[in-house]
DNA sequence: TCTATATACCTTGTATTGCAAGGTATATTG
DNA sequence: CAATATACCTTGCAATACAAGGTATATAGA
């Protein structure tokens, strides 16, 4: 009848992680919002993507916290808002990455664990 | 002023990888709420813990989709809900841990990515 | 010219969820 | 007898992802 469908799950593991790539690929080089969307589904293969009703929204977020800031450009006949890494967003990228680290190797001592006491 | 702080982060990156362990822990061994809390913080060394506002309401989520069974039993003079791990639970369990493994590359890849194109 | 598509940004409403903060009840220890 | 640990539970709040809608411009094809 019903199958397995982990499709709410895996919104709830992208959680976070959207947040921490974005800071992240702007370390790299200052991109608009389009850009960062497209970027991110070609990178991971379309397993991190970012609906533009949840990119927008935190783009605003990241940036009212000050982890990046926007300008408004046009180039390439193009209106576009360039966002850049502000040094606040640096260093939260920083413990972000850090936990994302202890995170992973948790989760594998989890997964790992099997009847050996 | 206001120092850098990911807490809040750090629950949206918990979000789901707790459902996760909690099913990979039970797929070794039937266990109750309070167990599972305990275990999961103990195995992580605290980096996974569960609150109980966020433990029980959880079990429960998992019990109605099928994933685990819970059965009131009385261990050691205490009165106890043990959930075991049922069929579909596992199903799920296992296309979890697939999509655990590829977000978890992805997002190497998305940090691992620098100016070299 | 007209249309379709891609680019680029935005908003509203809904559903889901983690957690703080409260609770109950029993068993154990000092 | 008080404090602590065990073991479960509920309510209300805040945060967020997404669907589904929107605007506006540029480009390519008929």
């Amino acid at each position: 009848m019903d199958e397995v469908n982990i499709e709410s799950w895996r919104t709830e593991i992208r959680r976070g992680l959207i947040e921490m790539c974005i800071l992240a690929l702007l370390r790299r080089k200052e991109m608009y919002g389009y850009e960062i969307s497209k970027t991110l589904r070609q990178i991971t293969n379309g397993t991190l993507y970012v609906e533009e009703g949840t990119l927008y929204p935190l783009l605003r977020r990241l940036e009212n916290k000050g982890y990046i800031k926007g300008d408004w450009r046009i180039r390439e006949g193009k209106a576009r808002k360039y966002y850049e890494l502000r040094p606040k967003g640096l260093v939260t990228l920083e413990a972000m990455i850090d936990f994302w680290v202890r995170v992973k190797d948790a989760v594998s001592r989890v997964l790992e664990e099997v009847d050996d006491e």
